[in-house]
RNA sequence: CGGGGUGUAGCGUAGCCCGGUAUCGCGCCACAUUUGGGAUGUGGAGGUCGUAGGUUCGAAUCCUGCCACCCCGACCA
């Protein structure tokens, strides 16, 4: 396997091989940037899910599901939301094949459907038009539902992992009393994301809001997290909308308040997606391969045997053993590779592409001296330590892992992120090592197209920390009264 | 949909200009020697040369149509 310097999203391909592949669909033109998720990665993103799903317990969420299929009129309700979502959606308008008599099966054309029905995009039109049906009273609501789905946009270009034609994810979709609280929700799920991302992940992210341009179709505010990548460009990793009473005015969402009055309900609804097995990724592997959290790891401890002889390897299988036991005593994941199809260097390896991070060897010179050799993915470095304590020594060692992986991805973050002043100063910040850009804006969005014409960079965010600060927008010196985020983007 | 490129074994490729039935590497299978960083040797299996047609005694190679895929742009979690 070739091995090549990891700087452009393309050439983590060969990571991606351990997670996914693309789908296999040639027969059909149209259908690609579809991905097979692989168990392994497919493992990635259960941990994920466990450990988000427990957060939204945590607040008060509960899990539902939601069809599939939505009616082509519910989804033109909100004139916004179709409008953004218009042009990538796949649209189910037959409902039987037959055979045409020369063995060729064929659409069956008197099997049209009265109305056409839409692969979900998102959720919110289905959803809101079931809310309908729960919500009369403020004794309703607050109404706090996740649903963890697969979703369709018909893009006109893909990328595995950032921007597949299908993708899981999860959406949250609650509804309201106040826009108070509403709001107050849209802030907290952001950050429940936010908190993921840095503690779980490792990956360090800004909180802040979208543009009125790079809004989300049909919400009033929309908050997001943005992630950098090691090759300088960002990535948003996850987003929380504000969406006022729209989808309620839509969808005719009314209940009697306490005062007795007739009102619309308020919407929040908030997602992340498998783009965050991307982010990971591109956030911390290097040119051996992917490098994973020990929170995420699906697997944390990998053990490798060396051995030449049935008595060594039954020696050594009674020390692993008990180790087992002892890291399963303190929820550490073990995976004990005793394959003897494959030698040590090719095991080695290969749980260094998958991104295990602690590996142990031990050999039949370890059990003479009672130690192993231990090993860390992040450094890159091993050790020859005691046997005698060596569940405490990987427990400890995974922390100091995790918060290694996270300040490493910290560090790189703030040598990439730059206040400039002038718009040449931004041009040559951004051709050259690129990351976040501080600057001022006038806040059109008209200054904002023209910038991304002329550069690529788009207004990833304004900061929620930002801080009041006099300027000039720095391409059109016009007055701005805070820094925003400028960045290229996935 | 516009601009560029590519289709040969599971993967990556040579051959094409100048026509004679397909090269090499990885991987796979068997055996032997190996096993503390991606083993070595010997033997073996595996190919509608994207597809349809044309030229020719003969096409991976020349000609025409079609199809697919990749990259760039519009779009985007």
């Amino acid at each position: 396997m070739s091995k090549g310097i990891t700087s452009r999203a393309e050439d983590y391909s060969q990571w991606y091989n351990e997670l996914v592949i693309k789908a296999d669909l040639a027969e059909n033109s149209a259908v690609r940037g579809c991905m097979v998720i692989k168990p392994y990665g497919y493992a990635i993103w259960e941990r994920m899910q466990a450990i988000l799903d427990k957060r939204f317990k945590e607040t008060g969420h509960s899990n539902a599901y939601f069809p599939l299929f939505i009616p082509k009129s519910f989804f033109s309700k909100e004139a916004a939301h179709v409008e953004g979502f218009a042009t990538e959606c796949a649209v189910v308008t037959h409902y039987r094949l037959k055979n045409d008599g020369t063995g060729k099966i064929v659409v069956d054309e008197d099997a049209k459907l009265e109305e056409e029905l839409i692969v979900r995009p998102t959720s919110e039109t289905i959803i809101w038009n079931t809310y309908r049906g729960w919500i009369e009273s403020y004794r309703d609501l607050p109404i706090l539902v996740n649903q963890w789905a697969n979703v369709v946009r018909w893009e006109m270009r893909t990328r595995l992992f950032l921007r597949t034609a299908e993708f899981l994810w999860q959406e949250g979709h609650t509804a309201h009393a106040t826009s108070e609280e509403a709001i107050a929700e849209t802030e907290r799920m952001l950050d429940v994301y936010a908190e993921f991302a840095e503690n779980i992940l490792a990956v360090p992210v800004v909180r802040g809001r979208k543009t009125e341009n790079e809004r989300f179709a049909g919400a009033l505010d929309t908050y997001c997290i943005e992630a950098l990548m090691q090759d300088g460009k960002a990535l948003q990793a996850g987003t929380s909308h504000f969406l006022g009473q729209n989808f309620a005015k839509a969808f005719d969402v009314k209940f009697t308040s306490k005062e007795g009055k007739l009102e619309h309900v308020w919407a929040t609804s908030w997602g992340v997606s498998t783009r965050l097995m991307g982010a990971l990724i591109m956030a911390h592997s290097d040119d051996q391969g992917l490098v994973l959290p020990p929170k995420l790891a699906p697997i944390q401890v990998v053990i490798v045997p060396i051995f030449k002889t049935e008595e060594e390897k039954a020696q050594i299988d009674t020390f692993v053993n008990q180790l087992t036991d002892e890291l399963k005593i303190k929820n550490i994941s073990v995976k004990y590779d005793d394959r003897d199809t494959q030698r040590p260097g090719f095991k080695f390896a290969e749980w260094e592409l998958k991104g295990v991070p602690v590996r142990v060897a031990v050999g039949a010179r370890d059990m003479q001296n009672g130690t192993v050799e231990l090993a860390r993915r992040d450094t890159q470095t091993k050790e020859t330590v005691a046997q005698e304590g060596l569940a405490e020594n990987i427990e400890q060692l995974l922390q100091v892992i995790q918060e290694n992986i996270y300040q490493k991805a910290l560090d790189f973050r703030a040598s990439h992120f730059t206040e400039v002043n002038s718009y040449d100063e931004f041009k040559e910040v951004l051709e050259g090592k690129g990351g976040f850009i501080s600057c001022h804006w006038d806040g059109t969005t008209e200054t904002e197209k023209r910038v991304k014409e002329e550069t690529k960079a788009t207004i990833r965010c304004i900061p929620l920390d930002a801080k009041e600060e006099e300027g000039v927008c720095i391409f059109t010196g016009k007055p701005s009264s805070r820094r925003v985020l400028f960045a290229k983007a996935y």
